[in-house]
DNA sequence: ATGGCTGCTTTGAGCAGA
């Protein structure tokens, strides 16, 4: 399976770039944060005639996700697109069984500044995925969580780490959300192979921020150990960074052999 | 030191993102 990740910010205004992008990556599962677009608004034609099913959970504006599934790859069944015991009217996730692997897909809130409500917001929305997760992880062998996490686990994922010390997306009790996501069992699989320094997923559309690569590692790829285990493959997809109307996130593409 | 961009909004200046 090679399964991506990518925030959009927009699918109305990256669709252009998503139906370039599909036939080029050939991905067969595809998780979209930031769609930002209401369900029956999710350009499902346009999806399919490149060869993808579209399974979404949106809401008008702000936040949305979905899952993308080639044609062809497999049967998706058990489709969740909301948190047990977390009422919640954002849209940020959907999981699914797809071709026998559970792929559960994050939008992590960004959580603004730390000690704002909005902060407290995204580690009480993380403590109720990782009880859900659980049982997720305890039910399913194969199973991936992809998204856009908005915490870089380590410094190595910061371009200047002592500029972002303590701040929103690396401070400590983000850190622990994500280890104790990986201590439920799951790999980051970036980190399985060797990468180069300073490799980001996200880079500010402000301050030259992209050509100067001051950017964060905050989209991944966690996978259960059976799936890291036949892990072949993992990096982010930079280019996609470049040209016109870029999103201020690149895909990250990880290669699982069957 | 601040903000610097982009996308959204009952089309406007203001919010949100990270």
């Amino acid at each position: 399976m090679k399964l991506a990740t990518w925030n959009v910010n927009s699918l109305a205004i990256r669709l252009p770039r998503l139906l370039q992008w599909l036939p080029l990556a050939q991905p067969d599962v595809v998780c979209l944060q930031e769609t930002k677009c209401e369900d029956a608004s999710l350009h499902c034609a346009e999806i399919a005639q490149v060869g993808y099913d579209a399974h979404c959970s949106g809401q008008k504006s702000y936040n949305g996700v979905a899952l993308l599934v080639r044609h062809g790859f497999g049967d998706v069944t058990d489709v969740v697109t909301a948190l047990p015991d977390f009422p919640d009217p954002q849209k940020r996730v959907i999981a699914a069984t797809i071709a026998g692997t559970r792929v559960v897909n994050l939008y992590v809130p960004n959580g603004q500044t730390v000690g704002s409500d909005k902060y407290r917001y995204k580690l009480d929305w993380c403590a109720a995925v990782t009880a859900w997760l659980a049982g997720e992880v305890a039910r399913a062998t194969n199973i991936a969580v992809a998204g856009d996490f908005n915490i870089a686990p380590e410094d190595r994922d910061v371009h200047d780490p002592l500029a972002w010390e303590g701040q929103v997306m690396c401070s400590e009790p983000e850190r622990a959300v994500f280890r104790s996501w990986q201590a439920l069992g799951l790999v980051d699989s970036f980190r399985l192979f060797e990468q180069p320094p300073n490799t980001f997923s996200w880079w500010d559309y402000r301050m030259l921020a992209f050509p100067k690569n001051r950017g964060l590692r905050i989209d991944h790829i966690l996978l259960s150990p059976s799936l890291a285990a036949s892990c072949t493959a993992c990096h982010i997809d930079r280019p996609m960074r470049k040209g016109e109307k870029p999103s201020d996130h690149a895909p990250v593409i990880a290669e699982i052999a069957p």
